[in-house]
Order: structure tokens, then C-alpha cells, then sequence
DNA sequence: CTCACGATTAGA
DNA sequence: CTAATCGTGAGA
């Protein structure tokens, strides 16, 4: 399991070094592991695409000041949950969205949780998707990812890979902070949230 | 209390 | 391309 002094870093460094390591999620049905392939970091006060832009303290971004290692998932679109780490110290709102993995052990849980028809490579490639496939839902909001049995990170193998960065996705409204290339993703591989 | 809307997805 | 769907945050 990753240490607690693995997420207290900007966000930026964070959400880059995340890429290819293991998220695990055990439930009473059994484990799920998955390889983070894709992120967004999400940085604090200054960052209008950030739920806690201008230091904007409400109940739900609550859990974005907590010190990092903190999980931060929220429900968006009335319909789907999305997954964030917490990262950098107490009192800064900064946070990684894992936007895409890539399953490693668990599969036919994931099958079960996702309930769809269409192929496996559609499990998981984006931040609704995931949070579904590994049951990820406001119950596991502002919990310890260093601290933990149900949800944590682990270290997964030290893989060489080329690391891709982009724009976010879906935050048009952010202004001057739309096209920052706070996305970091995998390079070639196939459970991307989008093809490129 | 009302009310508009989104860090999305599935399906046509 | 659009509908689905509801917690959240702002304002009265």
C-alpha cells in the first residue's frame, strides 16, 4: 500500500507518478485490482476547472482540504460518481481524477458491477465507468486510501512506459485554465477514456 | 424554500 | 446528436 507521504505533493507530480500503479477495491463479493492508466490533476485555489476554486469551502469539496492520501468522490451529472485523490497538505485543495484503468484482477466482478453489453475495453475507460465497475460510490467520500482495507493504492510494477500529457476534458467553463495540460495518461494504451 | 446545471455515459 | 437524473450551491 502507498504511504501517506506518496500524496502530499502538488498535485501535478502526483498525478503523473499515480500512472501504472495498482488501485485495489475489496468488497464482500471479492477484490478488484486495476492499473491507473489516466489522470487529471486538479490544482487548488487558482484553477478554475477545481471544485474548490478561490479556496470555496462547501460541503461537498470539504474532503479536497483534507491533507493528502484523502479520498475525494462526488456524484456528477445527477448519475455518475467520480473518483479523486487527495493530494498536497492539509488546507490545500488539490486533487487527481482518475479518469481511466485498466483491470488487472477482479474481472468478472467488474462484468457484474458494470452490467452492460458492450466489449471490455468499455468497463473501465472513463471516471463514471470506473467508479461503477469498482463500486466506488459518496460512501467511500473523505475515507484514508494509506489507511484502509476496502479501497487503497498500491505500488504496481516498475514498467517502463511514456508518459503522454493533454488537455482536460469536459471543463470548457474553466477559461484560461481549459487548455492547461493537466492530463497525464499512458502512452498506447487501450483502456484510454478516449481513442487518439 | 426554489432552481439551474454539471470533472458523464449510453444509445440512436 | 441527445436524454437521463439528482446533489449541490447560490439566491430569495
Amino acid at each position: 500500500m502507498l504511504k501517506q507521504e506518496f500524496y502530499l505533493r502538488g498535485a501535478i507530480e502526483v498525478a503523473k507518478d499515480l500512472l501504472g500503479h495498482l488501485l485495489v477495491r475489496k468488497t464482500k463479493q471479492g477484490k478488484i485490482v486495476a492499473r491507473i492508466v489516466e489522470t487529471e490533476a486538479y490544482v487548488g485555489p487558482e484553477d478554475k476547472a477545481c471544485h474548490a476554486y478561490d479556496n470555496k469551502k462547501t460541503k461537498r469539496t470539504k474532503a479536497m482540504f483534507k491533507a493528502g492520501g484523502y479520498s475525494y468522490v462526488y456524484l456528477i451529472y445527477g448519475m455518475h460518481n467520480c473518483f479523486n485523490v487527495v493530494t498536497a497538505s492539509k488546507g490545500k485543495p488539490e486533487a487527481v481524477l482518475i479518469r481511466a484503468v485498466e483491470p488487472v484482477a477482479g474481472l468478472d466482478l467488474i462484468k457484474q458491477n458494470r452490467d452492460i453489453k458492450s466489449g471490455e475495453k468499455n468497463l473501465t475507460n472513463g471516471p463514471g465507468k470506473l467508479s461503477q465497475a469498482l463500486k466506488i460510490d459518496r460512501s467511500l467520500n473523505g475515507i484514508k486510501l494509506f489507511e484502509n482495507d476496502k479501497l487503497y493504492l498500491k505500488a504496481g510494477p516498475k514498467n517502463k512506459f511514456t508518459i503522454n500529457t493533454g488537455a482536460r476534458i469536459n471543463i470548457d467553463y474553466a477559461e484560461e485554465y481549459t487548455d492547461k495540460p493537466w492530463r497525464f495518461y499512458i502512452a498506447e494504451n487501450s483502456f484510454l477514456s478516449k481513442s487518439y
